[in-house]
DNA sequence: TTCCAAATTTGTAATGATTACAATCACAGT
DNA sequence: ACTGTGATTGTAATCATTACAAATTTGGAA
């Protein structure tokens, strides 16, 4: 996806396509590794020396919000961004600590919910040893 | 439950049954409502005036490392606690913040990973409207 | 019962992620 | 170029949680 698009998909959604904006969306595209705020800031502060962390806690906020980004809290000290919005839920390692990704149909969680609770967001969050950690041991 | 039963509980699971640990556990299991755990400790001051806060967090962690609760993230800046292990997910009502319970088989969860990875905990989490606050507007 | 070692509790101080805020800056429209 | 709105920046505050060390409690042995 090039920044065009990108700039695009950020008016479409209310929001400014700001030179900062399109940097940490873009970067949260290419990078699906999870990361937190901080993360992200100190990624993207070489390239963009001026680059603040209030303003890649501000946007990672909006695109969140505006539905861009997920924001995964199984981790319950620091939350972590995916840019991935289609269906998946997070498996957490316990060991590394690493978060991996695994296919979810929406169709298998929104049914779960009573009647007359509309949903929006959902995520489906598992801890657990990891293939790697366990034949390490 | 007892407190004799509670005490034998926190035994099996290799934590001494202090008094404090006692009345957190209880409390806990009497108020299905995912306190803090500085609601905990707000609510039990007045009874164990002598109780701390610091006691508070230590416990609930002890009590979720055990497994006897859960951890709920759901709330990106707060922990939330739930002495309720039998298998259910979390809704919270981003109107009015309330949490509430599903029913959900544990069964339904499970499968969704891929081989190689063992399943520890899990939750289900989704995030909406809720009835109430739906009449409301 | 009395004593002791180990574990727990307590209060305070630190940590660290996140947010508030006010000044500066960038940009779109007149 | 001028103006106003919104975004960015850097610093300072917030606040949940944890670290720590001293005081206390617990459970078991004598």
């Amino acid at each position: 996806m090039n920044r065009e698009k990108l700039s695009a998909e950020l008016r479409q959604n209310g929001l400014c396509p700001t030179q900062q904006r399109i940097a940490v969306y873009e970067y949260l595209i290419q990078h699906r590794t999870h990361p937190t705020a901080d993360a992200v800031y100190r990624a993207l502060a070489e390239k963009y020396p001026s680059l603040s962390r209030t303003t890649v806690y501000n946007t990672v906020r909006a695109l969140a919000k505006a539905g861009l980004i997920r924001v995964v809290t199984i981790d319950a000290d620091e939350q972590h961004f995916d840019a991935g919005i289609e269906d998946h839920g997070h498996f957490r390692c316990s060991e590394c600590g690493k978060l991996y990704d695994f296919s979810l149909a929406a169709d298998t969680v929104r049914p779960l919910l009573p009647d007359g609770f509309s949903v929006g967001m959902w995520d489906v969050y598992m801890t657990g040893i990891c293939p790697n950690c366990q034949s390490n041991q």
